[in-house]
DNA sequence: CGGGATCCCTTCGGATACTG
DNA sequence: CAGTATCCGAAGGGATCCCG
């Protein structure tokens, strides 16, 4: 992987600090839930319940309030399904489907690099 | 890209959702200005003064204590200089360089996606 | 069940002043 | 120049209660 691409590093140069692909992606991954819940969604939609347990249960104020924001972003979509008791799915657009590329480099990095501290 | 690869998906899907390789990422990548500082440190080493400047000018604090804990998480290392006037350099460990991987994948989504609101 | 409303606390980041 | 020390405000995240 580090064989082929030289020009990756080239890349990353000649970006400017301020105002590059970077920063978008930072306003998209942002906040201590935001990537862990893009995680959980990568296989498939999850209710909201399904979506707070799996991630540890967070207050529920944080989820949704994180969830909202993704939404706005075009990130994931929300559903409402008119039953009693309700429910409310979510689900990534292909646009959130595509930050795969971006969880996939964290995973790599992560496996590979036990942190020595804290 | 997307062609070779559905076993990124696979790996995705089958990591545990807490205790996974990307919450190590995430420790690391973490707060408003550690992803821009190894983005600026990437070309080479950096003064202090420099890093400020580059990243638009946080203030003295943000940046020092954002730069210890990345110390001490050896993503990158700091050397002073006895001089008058001082000169403290930063540099990123191999570690800190292998970063460049995720990186270059926020850079190539962010490129791709540019944000709609918010 | 999946929130909304409210209150609260901690943390992050910034402003300012001072030092080796 | 590159910090340290101190104080501060805003925001993120959480706890609790209530509702359709």
């Amino acid at each position: 992987m580090e064989t082929s691409g030289p020009d990756h590093a080239t890349r990353l140069i000649d970006a400017p600090a301020r105002g590059c692909g970077i920063e978008r992606t930072l306003q998209v991954l942002d906040g201590k839930w935001t990537t862990l819940i893009i995680r959980e969604l990568l296989p498939g939609p999850k209710r909201f319940g399904e979506l707070r347990t799996a991630l540890g249960t967070p207050s529920a104020k944080t989820l949704t309030d994180r969830l909202r924001i993704l939404e706005r972003q075009n990130i994931l979509t929300r559903t409402v399904h008119a039953e009693v008791p309700p429910r409310v799915v979510y689900q990534l657009t292909d646009q959130g489907q595509s930050l795969s590329s971006v969880l996939y480099a964290m995973l790599s990095w992560g496996e590979q690099h036990p942190l020595i501290e804290d």
